[in-house]
RNA sequence: GGGAGCAUAGCUCAGCUGGUUCAGAGCACCUGCCUUACAAGCAGGGGGUCCUUGGUUCGAAUCCAUGUGCUCCCACCA
């Protein structure tokens, strides 16, 4: 079979994958093996594929993979999240696009065009992580809107609402005016923005006198209900019990006194306008001041603003500038910056609103939720996200729960006519309720809250609601076997980003329903950057082609492109080079097997050096492997897939094998090809958790599988470390310093790689390593001496001395020159290790061991000089 | 403004509780090789006052303090 130098990862990909789901090796159901289970975050349902899915479920596939190997019963959960705003505002832009504008539509006729939009572009983004080779148990894909999972989202909102931690209330909201909803803090994006401070003045009442105050926002003043000033203020004291007007709409308001106003920003005054201020509205509670809404949900003035009705916020502000100027109230302009919120899906400038909202007592439920991540139950990968995590949920404030959207569960409260409203799962069973309440009610006269609850109040359940809905608002049901099973969780793997709005929820509410928090782990992943450290973004269109990419590089090589820069919570700069990293690596492994496959097999007996060679690899293996598993120990995954490169590269490839590799046409013996078939199978093994699709096609075809047998590496047990022989390993450490030291001197004098020398040892060498060592430095013998060899050139390698005839090719000169350095060097060395000794506190203060290593560096330098000077007298005497 | 973290080779990072892991790895770089597995490769090689300044110690990349620079999170004085 003739097999290509260089491997083409497309053709192999495609073919392979579709092999696996048509054996269903990922799916995964309940049995008496231990369980490993991974719940996916949830991708946007309409999204696409970008570098941050890609590093993070690559992360996931990683362990869901290994631990199948590891014998676990594996369960990688999939799935979508309806992310009602972001969906919404994406159907919207559409309808607008075919002239349909959403105010045109019902609620009905508009979701029906959503759940279109749904199903067309839908899961585009499961179908792009399969060419990234996920194993997820495709069976098991949920969607946050399904029937069972909305249902569960409405039971949880009763349930929280009779247990009296949901409630509705006027609060200041972040009012996007684009999407004409209220978003949460965590959707707000700050921005530095150039803008302008206005000095304004206000005239006092009954006096030809006026005080200035200052504001960014001088479109509201119509709203402003006091002027406040702080009391510790002497600039002001005369201004107790005195009211001013408002400029333009002459209304009167109150001078309050509050140690709240800084004295040195502005003049010391500040305008109070709860309707439109965090801040102001606080104040406006204290002093009981009264609420005026000037701007409405399109952000527009409304009535109540009296003057520049129906304009749009920011250009009002332009006109009530240029009137204030004109009528004498603007005293001055100045340039300033000040950090303005942005929605983060619209982009609007938020709007800070009071509204009527639904709310989620958080200060109990929050509680418990810390304390699993205090107390370990829950571990941040990488911990230092404990602190922030306590910071946040110590601090935590209400959850706004509603959104002014239709693409998403609609909160089940139903209003009576006078306004009161019962919380009900069903229109009948809200009916009855109020009918308990209320006498006389026809059930026409209920309406139902228009609003629809956060996205982030769907996806909290996600780690329970994937298994059995039906415990989500329900923590009295027994939960179905599924659940029993797979709950809790294992790995969690997500952006740090969202370590509250998501995590943290999740554990809340894991706590509430199960009693146990929904997972073990949380591995926190960095965020992909491009070269210059900006975060890739669509918007900035630094994000390659991510298809594109797995079409150029192949799956696996993108794979490990993005693992080996990865570790836990550092930010990865993507740099195209690491990809390249991760093809070439395919092509090695490619090429090893190519090598393999190549070999004639004879019933010839083993050479000593293979044997010795396999001895060797075999502890070398299990030494990378104790390595690669305690990494894994440590979700040190780039660290783990490092190792695992390391021992296939170096160790594998580029000394194995060539000890290994016959000459050319010569055969390999029985015994050698059988050893190094089982060497690199276990190779395979440990690298298809990083490397799926090669290690498969590799494997499927060294075990000369038949597509019926439906065989699969994926189903193999890793192999496990054992305890290996580190006498060995240690001298074959020796060895490669001899070869190196050989292959240099050849360099350094222009001889070919094809003359071999003849090598004389002086010392203990272990002649055992006699064949490996000719064959890697072409070396025709070695040979133990304790006489002097003429015109050789001499090397250190360890405590022995080694030395190559080289005939009339010695320069002595160079050879003096050489070694003269090395002794320089070593007597350098020899005098720190004897300053050390010397130092009485060192050596009644250190302990022993670090004692008895210097002594031993000592004593090792000592007769390395001692060679050293002895080779150099030798050599001095021949030239003169 | 409050909190957290980082600073080691050109780049990305290891370096656990201070002493052989005498400053390490991968990539990049330089030199020589088209050596029948692989030029997506092979062989060899050069790169670091471990951010500054102090302190603790027999001994500091490692611990403490200060300064500088950067990153992130939280809050948002109009």
């Amino acid at each position: 079979m003739e097999i290509t130098a260089k491997y083409n990862p497309v053709e192999v990909e495609d073919r392979l994958y579709s092999y696996w789901m048509e054996n269903g090796f990922f799916d995964s159901d309940p049995d008496e093996r231990q369980p490993y289970t991974i719940v996916i975050p949830p991708p946007n349902v309409t999204g696409v594929l970008h570098m941050g899915h890609m590093l993070n479920n690559t992360i996931q596939d990683v362990l869901v993979r290994r631990a199948r190997m590891l014998g676990k019963n594996a369960c990688w959960v999939p799935g979508t999240d309806h992310a009602s705003i972001a969906t919404e505002a994406k159907v919207v832009a559409k309808l607008r696009e075919q002239g349909i504008s959403k105010d045109r539509l019902s609620r009905g006729e508009f979701m029906k065009y959503a759940w279109e939009w749904k199903e067309k572009h839908g899961g585009i983004i499961l179908e792009q992580l399969k060419k990234l080779g996920a194993s997820c148990d495709w069976r098991r894909t949920r969607f946050t809107m399904d029937e069972k999972l909305s249902e569960a989202v409405i039971d949880t909102f009763i349930y929280l609402y009779n247990k009296g931690l949901v409630y509705r209330g006027v609060r200041m909201v972040n009012w996007d005016t684009a999407g004409k909803t209220a978003v949460s803090d965590e959707e707000v994006i700050h921005k530095d923005v150039n803008s302008k401070l206005y000095y304004l003045s206000y005239p006092i009442v009954g006096e030809n006198a006026s005080i200035t105050i200052a504001t960014t926002r001088p479109e509201t003043i119509m709203a402003d209900v006091a002027v406040c000033i702080n009391p510790n203020d002497e600039r002001y004291v005369q201004m107790q019990g005195k009211k001013v007007l408002i400029p333009l709409i002459n209304k009167e308001i109150p001078v309050i006194f509050d140690e709240y106003v800084s004295m040195d920003f502005g003049t010391g005054c500040l305008k109070v306008t709860p309707a439109h201020d965090i801040n102001d509205y606080m104040l406006g509670m204290k002093y009981n001041l009264p609420v005026i809404d000037i701007i409405s949900n399109d952000g527009r003035l409304n009535e109540k603003a009296q003057i520049l009705v129906g304009e749009d916020r920011f250009d009002a502000r332009k006109k009530i500038v240029k009137m204030l100027d004109d009528a004498d109230f603007l005293v001055r302009a100045e340039d300033y910056k000040s950090s303005v919120g942005f929605s983060e899906r619209t982009d609007a400038v938020i709007e800070p609103k009071l509204s009527m909202q639904w709310f989620l007592k958080m200060e109990n439920i929050a509680k418990p939720a810390l304390d699993y991540v205090l107390n370990g139950d829950v571990k941040l990968i990488p911990d230092k996200f404990k602190n922030t995590y306590r910071h946040w949920m110590e601090n935590v404030r209400d959850w706004c729960i509603s959104r002014q959207l239709w693409w998403g569960q609609r909160i089940p409260a139903w209003y009576l006519p006078d306004g009161s409203f019962v919380v009900a799962k069903t229109v009948d069973e809200a009916f009855t309720l109020a009918q308990k309440k209320y006498c006389n009610i026809n059930m026409d006269e209920l309406h139902q809250d228009e609003d629809v609850v956060d996205t982030w109040f769907s996806s909290w359940l996600w780690p329970l609601s994937v298994f059995d809905p039906s415990v989500c608002g329900h923590p009295e049901n027994k939960g179905n076997d599924d659940l029993n099973y797979y709950y809790p969780t294992n790995d969690l793997v997500t952006a740090p980003e969202i370590l509250f709005f998501w995590v943290a929820r999740m554990i809340i509410a894991g706590h509430e329903f199960r009693g146990k928090a929904p997972f073990s782990n949380v591995y926190l992943t960095g965020i992909v950057r491009d070269k210059l450290g900006r975060k890739m973004s669509k918007s900035l269109g630094n994000s390659p082609d991510l298809l594109e990419l797995i079409a150029q590089y192949g799956a696996d090589g993108v794979r490990v492109g993005m693992l080996l820069c990865s570790s836990a919570g550092n930010d990865i700069l993507y740099d195209n080079s690491q990809v390249e990293q991760g093809r070439n690596f395919c092509n090695k492994i490619w090429n090893a097997f190519r090598l393999l496959k190549s070999w004639n097999i004879e019933e010839i007996p083993q050479p000593d050096y293979a044997a010795k060679a396999i001895e060797w690899f075999n502890s070398q293996f299990n030494k990378t492997l104790k390595e690669i598993y305690d990494n894994f120990d440590k979700y040190r995954i780039s660290e783990a897939l490092m190792a695992a490169y390391k021992l296939f590269w170096d160790d594998f490839c580029a000394y194995y094998l060539e000890i290994i590799k016959p000459a050319y046409g010569s055969p390999v013996d029985k015994s050698t090809y059988t050893a190094t078939l089982k060497i690199f199978e276990n190779l395979l093994k440990i690298l298809h958790p990083f490397m799926p699709f090669i290690t498969e096609e590799i494997w499927l075809i060294l075990n000369n599988c038949k597509k019926e047998e439906r065989k699969t590496i994926m189903l193999t047990p890793q192999p496990k470390p054992c305890a290996f022989d580190e006498k060995i390993a240690e001298t074959f450490e020796q060895i490669k310093e001899i070869i190196i030291n050989v292959r240099a001197l050849r360099q350094n004098k222009n001889i070919s790689p094809k003359q071999s020398f003849d090598l004389f040892v002086k010392g203990d060498f272990d002649l055992s390593f006699a064949g490996i060592l000719m064959k890697l430095a072409n070396l025709s013998q070695i040979a133990r001496t304790e006489n002097i060899i003429e015109n050789t050139s001499s090397f250190l390698a360890g405590t022995n001395e080694y030395y190559i005839p080289l005939g009339n090719k010695i320069n002595i000169n160079e050879e003096l020159e050489k070694l003269k350095n090395e002794l320089e060097y070593a007597k350098g060395f020899l005098s720190v290790v004897n300053k050390k000794l010397g130092n009485d506190k060192f050596v009644s203060g250190a302990p022993a061991s670090v004692v008895a290593s210097e002594r031993k560096k000592q004593s090792d330098a000592e007769s390395k000089i001692k060679i050293l000077e002895e080779n150099i007298a030798r050599l001095q005497i021949n030239n003169i």
